[in-house]
DNA sequence: TATGAATGAGGGTTCATTCAT
DNA sequence: TATGAATGAACCCTCATTCAT
């Protein structure tokens, strides 16, 4: 079965040439935001960064909007791509839990610039109408589906059944989401030290076991 | 003994009017900035929340920086003045932590738009030059003091001894810090219950206790 | 005979007060001038110099432009006050030249600020529309009167009769009117060696001596 | 062999086209500059002037300081190419005083505008940190290479050895200084006989002969 | 596809001036 | 007389975007 767009090579009818400068672009982007912050990341610096010129940004993306849109959604992509089989390893809430955590600070160790970006974006990104531009909705859905997760083993008796799990979850991405500010602001973190006591914290706070070593 | 500026009844140089434009001027600021974010908040958009022009608040401070340094000093002095007293009243380690969580969110609920200013402003407000508008060290010092404090806790042998103490005080702090941004999303989110909610959490991390009801 | 005047003891209607008033305004325009150039030297530097409000400033004269136009006619009545008896007192043409040159020369280093700032007016200060704030005139009558004189002396034959007049005195001007500018930059510049030199140089050029020791 | 940039025929970089909006800018500048003054040349001023916008001028040049300084760079490079050639095909310091002063004063009357608009920019133009738009060592450099000129000549003896040769270049080139602003006054100025009684008059200074005919 | 050129709105700021007190 | 307050125009500049090539 022959791919729909054999000329290309693509099924998304974009040219490889396209995808590459598309992909250029949006690491420019990327490392420009992470840098200077989205205040300063101006089209003009980020074609800069890229070795182009605005006219090929606005070419290949039809505004700036959309630009920062797609680098939001592509990192929202590869972070569930990275997150969901690690969860899906796991059978019990407790390993579930220090797994999510422990994901998630390795993802963001892996690609630092881009959650920075993607940070500065969902917090100060906005349209020229004043609306955000990070999609408030892939952030909700990400807390949701962890209130399930800890419903689902508060439900199996696993978890405790008298914290609110809603709460819950918003306590651990919190915990997560002010990573990456602090990392930018201190390269040193040791996140490995991090994700460990986070992982214990919210352990005790959720399981009926007394201590980490109980468990 | 009368006081020495009887005429304008201020003991700082500041006119009646001066004080009163000041105050108004800030407070379209914070409602402009809260509303559509730091980036939007362009002198002329306050103006015009404020009723002016931009020439009148250029007059009354020195510069958009200056504005908006004023708003975050004064929130930040405010926030300080709620909270010591109430932390000061608590004598025991728990009833210390539960203190500092619901009287932070007793805060945030009762200055929206400030606080909402505020975190704007510290996440994305910046000088021309690129240099943050927001001292961190302001953040970074109550994280420090509520570090302290667990810490001491844990000297006494209340706190359980075997978590970071740093690490559960930027947990608490992300928890609490993400309170304003969710409340701008979700306007009728329950403050009480996510209060206690969070107190009970965070209880159960650093206590030896297994429940909230064993205290 | 009394004053018309006998209450404030001014005669053309203004108040001891307000005399000094505005001769501390222009003192402060005059330095600032002086100091900054005409381009800084908005009302607010020259009030904040003065120790008052621009407000004053604009009672005491009727704007800007009028205040700039008093500092110049102040310093071309008191040039002229101070040279014109100096030049009256010397009989022969050679003598009145060096007498002019020095005490040109003079008058500049004991009103330094002033001269300077006559001379930054006149070369920049500008009204609104674009109209010059500098009466020529007052420069143009001044090389007139030179001209004159040097005409007069080439009738007795004390002078060459086959120069320009004008000419000569448009370089005679030239040269002494680059002195400020030139002070400006270098204050240790010797002024009595260059008015020696200056007045060598044109008692050369307009007497029929070749040297200036055989006059 | 063809030029790196055939297609646009352009060899410093530039097209056709942004060469010519900017020798276009540059004479608009020049001439609102040489009419109203540095102050009032505002880049909308010169924009209107040059028949397009802000914007344009901006994008061609970085902003308004660079479009001024590229300004007086030109000029000082017409000028000294001017000059140059003229001077060295004088052997004789008499023949070389008289060929500077007349080149200046033909360069002047071929390039009114341009040297009325640099010696604006000399005098007034400043950044709007203060410092001077004019690099003074270009006018400091040629005085100074008047000097050199005129301290050679007495060194072989042609010259006079008892003047100052700075004092002479000095006033020299205060005489040459002052045409740009008096021939903007009175356009019929005649050039010309100014330059030969210029000429005259600093030969005479100069030289050991007493009048100009006998040299 | 890509670029250089141009545009126009909006940014913060300075300033001389007016006005009420 | 004097001041603080306010005004509004003008200033230089940045930016996302459009357009012709």
């Amino acid at each position: 079965m022959r791919s729909e767009n054999s000329a290309t090579g693509q099924e998304n009818g974009r040219t490889f040439i396209e995808t590459a400068r598309r992909a250029q672009i949006m690491a420019a982007a990327i490392d420009t935001i992470a840098e200077l912050g989205y205040g300063q990341a101006s089209l003009a610096r980020i074609a800069k960064t890229a070795g182009t010129s605005k006219g090929v940004i606005l070419y290949h993306f039809g505004g700036k909007d959309d630009l920062i849109r797609e680098v939001v959604s592509e990192l929202s992509a590869n972070g569930r791509a990275y997150l969901v089989p690690r969860l899906e390893a796991e059978p019990t809430g407790t390993g579930m839990l220090r797994a999510y955590i422990q994901a998630n600070l390795a993802f963001i160790r892996e690609n630092r610039n881009h959650v920075l970006a993607a940070v500065e974006i969902a917090l100060t990104g906005r349209s020229t109408d004043g609306s955000p531009l990070y999609d408030m909705s892939i952030r909700e859905a990400g807390t949701a589906a962890l209130r399930e997760l800890l419903a689902h083993f508060q439900g199996t008796g696993e978890f405790r059944g008298d914290f609110d799990p809603l709460v819950m979850a918003l306590a651990i991405r919190a915990a997560l989401d002010a990573v990456p500010a602090r990392l930018a602001r201190d390269p040193g973190l040791d996140l490995d030290h991090y994700g460990r006591e986070l992982a214990d914290l919210f352990q005790i706070a959720t399981s009926h076991a007394k201590s980490v070593e109980e468990t």
